[in-house]
DNA sequence: TTTTGAGTTGTTCGA
DNA sequence: GTCGAACAACTCAAA
């Protein structure tokens, strides 16, 4: 005889408090049984054996452990082809039900809709609840019903919305849990990983990390950004936690994460950004994709101290500095007239809080052809950026101690590359035109 | 339908 | 050193 179970399906929601979804599970009647799986059709597209993002993922899965274990169940974690795991799940239990909570990636939507059709032949509903947005795609619509494309009409519509809305916190239920003895978790080498540098302690909100968040966030040297975003990638910290802070403690962070699910609304009602410019007159640019400076760029070895410095800051850390982060974009885009794909394609494979929506959103403003972008004469000056947010040198002679021994073999000469960079620019929107 | 005002993060130039 | 205008024209959102 089967046990008679529900299933939650974790994903991008690595938490057991406040989280839609898994509330919504041990509210039934019928014991929860936790799962993760890692899908290898992901895994194996992965370019590195070492990545950060799945160490972040499998210690993250660990601490999970750890606190389904006190309340007497454990996490099941799976690794294999998603169906095929669902079939396992189906012989061993009796599963009435599977929860989860949406996901809005156009890959994500895909996979979602084979399992719910799959599972339907076996008479196992699907349930997918709201969890990592405060409001999802069709929520914030302009007054004709069609989606957002600028900014600041969206976030004036999202906060009205957010007044009206009284939200709480999901309950966190401590029963409700399939009780067994605590599974082991597949190691990394199992999963064809190896161990990063990655020394995991799950981000969080703490007292009066946002207070003077807007009067610092532009310092790198003072690294006092919240560097949430991974938290909020995985789910280790709840959307709804960080936006009740922020209201109460500072509107510039707030208006940040409306810029979040700005660009997840964009990317869900937009689905071609993924590979073209939002604005398509964009993708007239004869752009000179150079790989010798590609490689430079991607190494740090552009001259550009700030560039260099941010640069080797992603590559020895996984992380970079958001000021930082939209000089280079720049500077790749602008001076080195390289491709944006090229640069997001890079920052995707380097950083730990990558994310999809943000990272293309920010890539296509960089490169002047998203929605709401910077106008394309509104080039970064590094050495300008430097004196304005780094004016000591801090962060500079942090990630790259021996920048000044490069000053003289810069790749490019600024004035050229700015004034190339607005000919090309003006060529490619001319050629649009005619 | 037409009109009006506005649009993340900057830089350069000349007064 | 400081300040305002130019950079370019277009599209979006809402009245």
């Amino acid at each position: 005889m089967k046990d008679k179970i529900n299933i939650f399906w974790f994903r991008r929601d690595l938490r057991l408090e406040d989280n839609v979804g898994l509330s919504k599970a041990l509210a039934q009647d019928i014991p929860v049984v936790p799962i993760f799986l890692f899908d290898q059709e992901i895994l194996s597209k992965l370019p590195n054996t070492k990545d950060i993002r799945v160490d972040y993922i499998h210690q993250a899965l660990q601490s999970l452990q750890g606190k389904l274990e006190e309340l007497g169940s454990s996490l099941h974690v799976y690794h294999g082809n998603v169906e095929e795991i669902f079939e396992l799940l189906i012989q061993k239990f009796d599963v009435q039900a599977v929860f989860c909570n949406r996901d809005y990636e156009p890959l994500a939507i895909a996979r979602d809709n084979r399992v719910q059709k799959w599972l339907a032949k076996e008479d196992v509903t699907f349930s997918a609840f709201k969890d990592q947005v405060i409001f999802e795609k069709g929520e914030i619509l302009k007054n004709d019903g069609t989606p957002y494309t600028v900014y600041t009409p969206y976030a004036k519509k999202w906060r009205a919305a957010l007044e009206r809305k009284h939200y709480t916190a999901a309950p966190s239920t401590l029963d409700g849990y399939y009780q067994t003895k605590k599974k082991s978790i597949p190691s990394l080498k199992t999963l064809g990983f190896e161990k990063t540098v990655l020394n995991y302690e799950t981000p969080s909100l703490t007292p009066g990390m946002i207070d003077d968040y807007d009067q610092h966030r532009d310092f790198p040297a003072e690294d006092r950004t919240t560097r949430l975003g991974v938290a909020l990638r995985f789910g280790t910290i709840s959307v709804r936690e960080c936006v009740k802070t922020a209201l109460k403690n500072n509107d510039t962070w707030l208006s940040e994460l409306i810029w979040r699910e700005f660009f997840m609304q964009i990317l869900f009602h937009f689905p071609h950004v993924v590979d073209t410019s939002f604005k398509s007159s964009y993708d007239n640019i004869r752009w000179r994709n150079n790989e010798k400076e590609f490689e430079k760029w991607r190494k740090g070895e552009t001259g550009y101290p700030i560039v260099d410095a941010g640069m080797r800051q992603l590559n020895e850390t996984g992380f970079m500095h958001n000021r930082v982060r939209m000089v280079v974009a720049s500077f790749l885009c602008k001076h080195l007239l390289i491709d944006w794909r090229w640069g997001e394609a890079y920052f995707a494979e380097k950083l730990l809080d990558y994310e999809l929506s943000s990272n293309n959103g920010n890539w296509q403003w960089a490169a002047g052809c998203g929605c709401d972008a910077a106008p394309y004469f509104r080039i970064f000056n590094p050495d300008a950026q430097t004196k304005r947010f780094d004016k000591d040198l801090k962060y500079i002679k942090r990630w790259n101690p021996h920048y000044a021994d490069r000053l003289e073999t810069a790749i490019v000469d600024h004035k050229q590359a700015r004034e190339r960079a607005l000919n090309t620019y003006k060529e490619a929107l001319n050629d649009a035109r005619s």
